[in-house]
RNA sequence: GGGCGAUUAGCUCAGCUGGUAGAGCACUUGCUCGACAAGCAAGGGGUCACUGGUUCAAGUCCAGUAUCGCCCACCA
């Protein structure tokens, strides 16, 4: 046992100096590190890394404070934990980036070309890149730094090439000349899940398409007038007898005068618009297999920039929303436009930079997902792997089923260079540039998360077979955002079984999506997340830290208020000044020599450790079950209600010179031992004050990071003495009740009598040192004879009596007034469970000990209710 | 169009297996008494959105309605 530090724990509590002290001391001390031991067993999870352009965010402060809470847990219950760090390249935001600041260096991309770019990049990346991990270390996570892994690294680029040429091997990756979803800023295909739809009030226009060598005329609806350039048809359901006599003829693309087949085709709805469709198989997905069905060319209006190209006539060079104005304007001066009306659709939009997305025809690669999709499927189905909370099971089974092949190329220069080579009309898809000149490598990069979904065991050095690879895949656990479960989680557990053949971890916990005060996702662009790092100075780590666990139920959004924080930060400084408390009564005395069965433990002794059995208990149970809120509160609860609200105050009586030695002896130990187990306890949740706190204290190690969780003993658990105990707050509380209610000054002694049965009697007897401090008592008159004062304040407490005789001093008026309120409510409750006894349904079916207890109850209230009427009485007498 | 979630005290929210409605903040009153005013003590405050059902018993389970929010969907 190692002394504590009496010069420590200084009032008053200043979260920066504290939270200053520890950090260097952990990694110094190697907590981060795995420390693998005999016996035990690894528990690894992985950061959902973050992008290298980030810097932290309310939401990261979430994740991180409960991956780490879980972390430490874990270490200090004996496993062997692994916390890997790392960080995403990010594609096309860090491109977005860096290409911003070149900007305004007036200069481009284009201009310094592609090598030099990366270069460029990758400066960037060092000088500014992971900012969010030097932040992070203020939150006191602990992660192992040695093992960090940036997904561009050579390793873990080799890992992503690797899955390209296996998935192409495999028949798994193939190119394709498709409509893709085309930002038009980005200057890249996007996947489906990079687009944002958003509902927007449109127009739908009628245009009156003539029949090419007749007056008639169809009309068609539409909500991208600009695309009719592009139309290379017209199609009409074929069942529909409306259409029928066109179908096979031509229509007159207006303003171009093009002359475009009427076709007919099952996908067209008759109910929709007219029932007739302008067919533009270039910029519409469902427009593209249309084509495909009839043969149809594929007329591209538009050029990467979304500006109308060479085949848009007298548009050519326009944007497409002007194009739509002027389009829109010449049809209706050439009596096209036969109608606008109001329509909302809803439009896709990049979620990178907020562009409207643009279908787009080009050539990329694919992944074809189905066959990757089965195993993850069946994984979920079979409960290999599960979702907390359980209802994500649904969304998460609900994508893989219907889900669509993934374009992973992006026009962009910063990220993996797909490994492909061209010579002529050769191809070679090749991790390593194919021996041999005038190979040509395939400009475009991968998509960033077609290298993040191989993390939980790419980070380990696959596709090499290390040791970290071996002992720690599967990951235990992944703790990350729901908003991610399409872009990530599942692609992790399709490439978990792909590529490893198991899940790559059995659990997936999503926290809560941090809001602002009007339930508004937190976002840079809105400016409404406040800065993580002010909240980090302004109320310690710690407070944020458990603030942030406290405040989260699982499933449920967090709707963030700063002034919540002043939560944590005010039970940081309740524990610190508890431990000041107790550091100033321990004495010199060797605490840790002594054992709990050399001392003589009082009530209030066994109470607090039965108090404290049930909260280790508790916390425990409720970490296991990813309630962490729960665990939060109940070591809120314990650590101040229990411990300082009522035994502290207990205990300190016993710490005076005039005590019992060997009282004093075991009111000190009870005390450092029930707050060494609430450090404990609350050390993942905050571990700055709780280690400072510690390491003042005598204790038993290097760290508390690395002490070893509190277990609950049998022996602790002891009802009778939570029910003695449970007697005795609500006496004191009664009492202390009277002597507001009488005006008393605080600090006023009184004497109290008490009537009761021959049991409840004892027991006053035997907590009577206890009671005369914390209720301000003089004399505790204990009323064996049945004697009743004649003129005092009086209530009852589970059936005894407790009187302030204060003859002179109390309003009778208000004393009569507080006795007919407490009538009142006796009467209500009395009544619902007189109703309940006299429903013979209900003592017939409910269980025999509901049944027994509703008695009891009943007996309880009757008994109180006449005391008080008996109390009531004698104010009446004693005024007279 | 489909799915999911929410509705409980003035505010923000807990309430896990149905059995006497809770917390924090805010509010009222009183306290500088040797850990803590970032505190202590005592209080006030709720027809648990609505309607129906299951049950001896419903905030809790089921169905529907309303309002708000989110996700998914090739909504010309």
């Amino acid at each position: 046992m190692r002394p504590g530090n009496p010069e420590a724990l200084q009032q008053p509590y200043d979260p920066a100096r504290v939270e200053s002290r520890w950090y260097t001391f952990w990694e110094e001390q190697g907590v981060f590190q795995p420390r693998p031991g005999p016996g035990k067993q690894p528990f690894v999870i992985a950061i959902p890394p973050p992008n290298v352009t980030g810097s932290l965010t309310m939401g990261h402060l979430l994740g991180e404070s409960i991956r780490d809470l879980i972390v430490r847990w874990q270490r200090m219950d004996g496993r062997e934990t692994l916390y890997i760090p790392g960080m995403d390249h990010a594609g096309i935001a860090t491109q977005n980036v860096v290409e911003k600041k070149l900007k305004s260096e007036n200069t481009s991309r284009h201009d310094l070309g592609r090598d030099e770019f990366v270069r460029q990049v990758w400066e960037w990346k060092e000088q500014y890149g992971g900012l969010i991990f030097r932040q992070e270390r203020r939150l006191g996570t602990t992660p192992d730094w040695t093992r960090e892994r940036f997904t561009l690294d050579p390793g873990y680029s080799n890992a992503v090439l690797t899955v390209f040429r296996r998935l192409y091997d495999k028949g798994l990756v193939y190119r394709g000349r498709y409509i893709v979803n085309w930002c038009p800023r980005c200057h890249t295909a996007l996947s489906d899940e990079e687009v944002d739809h958003v509902e927007t009030e449109g127009s739908l226009w009628y245009i009156r398409y003539p029949i090419a060598g007749t007056e008639k005329s169809v009309t068609v609806a539409t909500t991208r007038p600009e695309t009719m350039l592009g139309d290379t048809a017209v199609a009409v359901n074929p069942k529909d007898t409306r259409y029928k006599k066109f179908v096979g003829k031509n229509a007159v693309l207006p303003l171009l005068r093009r002359e475009i087949p009427i076709v007919a085709d099952t996908m067209v709805d008759p109910k929709f618009g007219t029932g007739a469709v302008k067919v533009t198989p270039a910029h519409d997905p469902n427009d593209f297999q249309t084509g495909k069905r009839h043969n149809l060319p594929e007329l591209v209006v538009m050029d990467e920039h979304a500006v109308m190209n060479e085949n848009a006539g007298d548009f050519r060079g326009l944007d497409r929303f002007e194009a739509r104005k002027r389009i829109v304007a010449a049809l209706q001066d050439a009596g096209y436009l036969e109608k606008v009306e109001p329509h909302k659709n809803s439009v896709g939009h990049c979620s990178r930079c907020n562009t409207v997305i643009e279908p787009y025809l080009s050539w990329q690669w694919f992944v074809k997902m189905a066959p990757l999709a089965a195993p993850a499927l069946e994984a979920a189905k079979k409960g290999r792997i599960k979702f907390y909370p359980t209802r994500w099971k649904k969304v998460y089974i609900n994508w893989l089923e219907n889900i669509r092949d993934w374009c992973i190329s992006r026009q962009l220069w910063w990220g993996h260079r797909i490994p492909v080579w061209y010579r002529g009309e050769e191809m070679v898809v090749s991790v390593e540039p194919p021996p041999g000149d005038g190979w040509k490598q395939d400009e475009d990069v991968l998509d960033t998360w077609f290298s993040s979904w191989l993390w939980p065991f790419a980070t380990l050095g696959w596709p090499e077979q290390t040791p970290d690879l071996e002992r720690y895949y599967p990951n235990s656990l992944m703790v990350t955002g729901s908003d991610i479960i399409f872009f990530w989680v599942a692609r992790m557990v399709m490439a978990g079984y792909e590529f490893m053949g198991e899940t790559p971890f059995p659990h997936v916990y999503f926290t809560s999506i941090v809001r602002d005060a009007k339930g508004r996702k937190m976002s840079k662009s809105l400016g409404n997340s406040p800065d993580p790092l002010a909240m980090i100075d302004k109320y310690g780590a710690d407070a944020v830290r458990f603030t942030m666990i406290h405040l989260t139920p699982p499933g449920q959004d967090l709707l963030f208020d700063e002034k919540r924080l002043e939560t944590g930060k005010f039970f940081a400084n309740k524990i610190w000044n508890a431990a000041r408390l107790v550091q100033m009564r321990l004495g010199d005395e060797d605490l840790g020599s002594i054992r709990e069965s050399q001392l003589t433990l009082t009530l209030a002794d066994h109470w607090i450790l039965s108090r404290f059995a049930h909260a280790v208990k508790d916390v425990t149970r409720n970490l296991k079950t990813y309630r962490f809120h729960e665990a939060a509160g109940q070591i809120y609860h314990f650590a101040w209600n229990d411990y300082c609200d009522w035994y502290l105050e207990m205990a300190k009586p016993r710490w005076t010179e005039e005590a019992d030695p060997d009282d004093r002896r075991t009111a000190r130990w009870v005390s450092w031992r029930v707050l060494d187990g609430i450090l404990r306890l609350l050390h993942p949740f905050m571990p700055y004050v709780t280690e400072e706190i510690w390491q003042a204290l005598p204790h038993d190690g290097e760290s508390l990071a690395t002490a070893s969780w509190p277990r609950a003993k049998k022996a602790w658990f002891d009802a009778d003495v939570e029910r003695d105990i449970a007697f005795l707050q609500e006496l004191v509380v009664s009492v202390r009740n009277m002597r507001v209610e009488a005006g008393l000054a605080p600090g006023r002694k009184v004497p109290v009598v008490v009537r009761g049965t021959p049991e409840q009697l004892d027991l006053v007897e035997k907590l009577a040192p206890q009671l005369l401090p914390l209720a301000k008592i003089e004399e505790l008159i204990v009323a064996r004879d049945g004697a009743r004062p004649a003129v005092a304040a009086s209530s009852v407490v589970q059936g005894a009596e407790v009187f302030l005789p204060l003859e002179g001093l109390i309003d009778l008026g208000e004393e009569r007034e507080r006795l007919a309120r407490d009538a009142v409510k006796l009467l209500d409750d009395l009544e619902g469970v007189k109703k309940k006894l006299r429903n013979q349904d209900f003592l017939a079916k409910a269980r025999p000990d509901v049944v027994e207890k509703e008695k009891l109850r009943l007996a309880q209230l009757e008994e109180t209710l006449d005391k008080l009427k008996r109390a009531q009485e004698s104010l009446r007498v004693t005024q007279r």
